[in-house]
RNA sequence: GGUCCCGUGGUGUAGCGGUUAACAUGUCUGCCUGUCACGCAGAAGAUCGCGGGUUCGAUUCCCGUCGGGACCGCCA
């Protein structure tokens, strides 16, 4: 085999009149009888080689071989192309490859889908063969763009002096949070070693042993079910800092995104980013993540409505709940009955019982709970709404989170529909202020919001024991276009913090330290105020490539049942390597057989 | 755990209680020396995901199941 001297997509003008030698695979043959054109790609691009019988005939004889993704050799002349020949869609199509030698390295079987940008085919034959599919330049992209990102990052961080150290793979199963994948030991019977969801306690402990600057770009796994933007195995851009105040981490990250959006986007964002309370965010947008993008923001009317006759709104206010409304501007034309019974259909899915609504116009209020709001009733609700003709007024009376859940979630519905988006801009937000625990009414217990480790804000240590629903967190996310980019916070660094904080949620002294005692040995040792953050690296990715799903983003990735059609993991084990393990398998249902 | 959508030549779709299962594209063969969505002529290619039921008859209707997708719950 001879040297390759150019990248396909790299034959530029410059290289007419030398001799080449290209290497890649057939995008396409078009054979003219007498004459063959092949598009030749590899990753950078492709370009044409003509095979012409006056050059070589026996070119011509092995081009008449070819076919698609053949791995093939080119030896030839880069000529110009006539003007009329000139190709404008194409980064090289002022010139081409007149071939001297073709030389096929490796045949291919016809692909079972085209290998190129445009596809429809389905996702499961995507998967099934991902190794052709990352063959389309457009996934190919996404991986260079993802590549970029990391290395954007560690170029920072480095510049930072932070350390990249690795933690733990196989490592300690512990309650709280998600569904741990467990490893089964072979050494110690009967005894598992759990995937690690993030390596909190870990990074925790190197700021104890004084690294100060910590980051790893880390494999997390939760055993939860996915979604669109879930994976049960993702990656984290993980740091801790020791002797850091909250904003100075925000500020370092805010700098750390701007390095992101620049290198990898060639987009200046502006910094300081929005900050936003968590209470704040909810009010207006019925999410802990808001897209800032747009308007049709939540307002609250609960106290406008309160005595009203109509039951619904006034009965949900005097149960502790809630009503609010969102003003679809100048959409009453475009939402008929049927549509609006949609959207109540859509709400119901968040819990709401129903969808109230009104239309504007000239006269006042219309619709079927018009009757309600009769008179100054009505007048105060549309001047409250700032309610013009044309509106519609849709409204969600419940308790406080279904509410939230419900409009947050019509609120993005109706965003996307009505093109309220501008997809082009990238709105970062940080979320702060969070809530330390949340009420399970069902265990009857509290939860913490975001981990166990997260520091409260210190004039609230006193509320821990009275009312711990109040306690706000040292907690903070990243929001960009309402997806969860990351969180972090600042840690506890004390031990009877940390016991008080295991006994608020539930542990008795003795599973405290079963579970968690070697942390808080650990802060008995001279543990430095620390914290720290991480990012969901295939959200970045998702986001910046303008993708819709995190699958995309990632080269082998999973379904949304967790397996990977290509090698067909999880599968079955031999009854020699359950034996290994001192298992023995209980099938509850769908029942699969070792061959 | 739940709700909803999808499954028909290699691929993407159409279809309908009785069809020769249609269209596009791809593949193969022949012709073709300036194509780049090449063109022209022809050919092959389908267990209508699987199982059961209803029916004289099911790709079509019903139930189940498997696979894929979206969402709710879940994801500290």
């Amino acid at each position: 085999m001879t040297k390759r001297t150019h990248p396909c997509g790299e034959v530029a003008e410059q290289a007419i009149g030398q001799q080449v030698v290209l290497k890649g695979w057939v995008q396409k043959r078009r054979d003219l009888g007498g004459l063959i054109f092949v598009d030749l790609r590899d990753r950078t691009g492709i370009v044409q080689i003509v095979i012409n019988p006056a050059i070589s005939e026996e070119a011509l004889v092995i081009g008449d071989k070819l076919r698609n993704e053949y791995v093939v050799e080119i030896s030839g002349e880069v000529v110009a192309r006539q003007e009329s020949q000139v190709n404008p869609n194409m980064k090289t199509g002022r010139i081409e490859v007149q071939a001297t030698q073709v030389t096929v390295i490796n045949e291919a079987k016809n692909p079972p889908f085209a290998i190129e940008d445009k596809t429809d085919v389905n996702e499961d034959l995507r998967l099934k063969y991902r190794y052709l599919d990352l063959r389309r330049p457009v996934m190919y992209d996404t991986l260079k763009m993802r590549s970029e990102v990391t290395k954007a990052i560690r170029r920072f961080l480095d510049e930072e002096a932070f350390l990249e150290v690795e933690t733990p793979i196989l490592t300690k199963s512990t309650p709280e949070g998600a569904r741990d994948y467990l490893v089964p030991s072979r050494v110690h019977e009967g005894e598992f070693y759990a995937l690690p969801q993030s390596p909190q306690l870990f990074k925790q402990m190197l700021m104890v042993s004084g690294i100060e600057k910590y980051y790893q770009i880390a494999r997390c796994f939760r055993d939860e079910d996915l979604r669109a933007d879930r994976q049960p195995e993702f990656t984290q851009i993980d740091m801790e800092m020791s002797f850091m105040s909250m904003d100075e981490i925000l500020e370092q990250n805010e700098r750390m995104m701007k390095k992101v959006m620049k290198d990898v986007k060639g987009i200046e964002i502006e910094t300081p980013f929005q900050r936003m309370k968590y209470t704040e965010a909810m009010d207006r947008f019925g999410s802990d993540k808001p897209d800032v993008r747009f308007g049709l923001e939540l307002q609250d009317v609960s106290s406008l409505v309160a005595d009203s006759s109509f039951k619904v709104f006034a009965g949900a206010v005097e149960n502790g709940g809630q009503v609010k409304a969102i003003n679809v501007k100048g959409a009453a034309a475009n939402y008929s009955r049927k549509d609006i019974d949609a959207l109540g259909v859509f709400a119901a899915v968040y819990g709401a019982k129903g969808l109230a609504w009104l239309k504007v116009d000239e006269e006042g209020l219309k619709g079927p709970i018009a009757k309600f709001f009769e008179g100054e009733a009505g007048e105060k609700l549309a001047e409250t709404l700032q309610a013009e003709a044309g509106d519609l007024l849709l409204f969600v009376a419940d308790k406080k989170s279904v509410v939230a859940d419900s409009l947050g979630a019509l609120r993005l519905k109706l965003g996307k529909e009505l093109q309220l988006i501008d997809e082009s801009k990238f709105a970062f937000l940080w979320v702060v202020d969070w809530p330390l625990f949340e009420y399970d009414a069902e265990d009857g217990r509290y939860y913490a919001a975001h981990h166990p480790f997260t520091m409260p804000f210190v004039e609230d240590i006193e509320l821990m024991d009275s009312n711990p629903a109040e306690v706000r967190a040292q907690a903070y996310d990243l929001v960009l276009n309402g997806y969860e980019l990351g969180g972090g916070s600042l840690r506890i660094y004390e031990r009877n913090i940390q016991e008080k904080m295991f006994s608020i949620l539930g542990f008795s002294k003795e599973e405290a330290t079963a579970q968690f005692g070697f942390l808080m040995e650990a802060f008995e040792y001279g543990t430095p105020p620390h914290g720290g953050i991480a990012f969901g690296l295939d959200r970045i990715v998702m986001i910046l490539a303008g993708r819709t799903n995190l699958r995309d983003t990632i080269a082998f990735p999973k379904t949304a049942s967790a397996s990977d059609i290509l090698t067909k993991a999880p599968s079955p084990v031999s009854e020699e390597q359950l034996k290994d393990l001192s298992l023995a398998i209980n099938l509850q249902k769908n029942a699969k057989s070792v061959e």
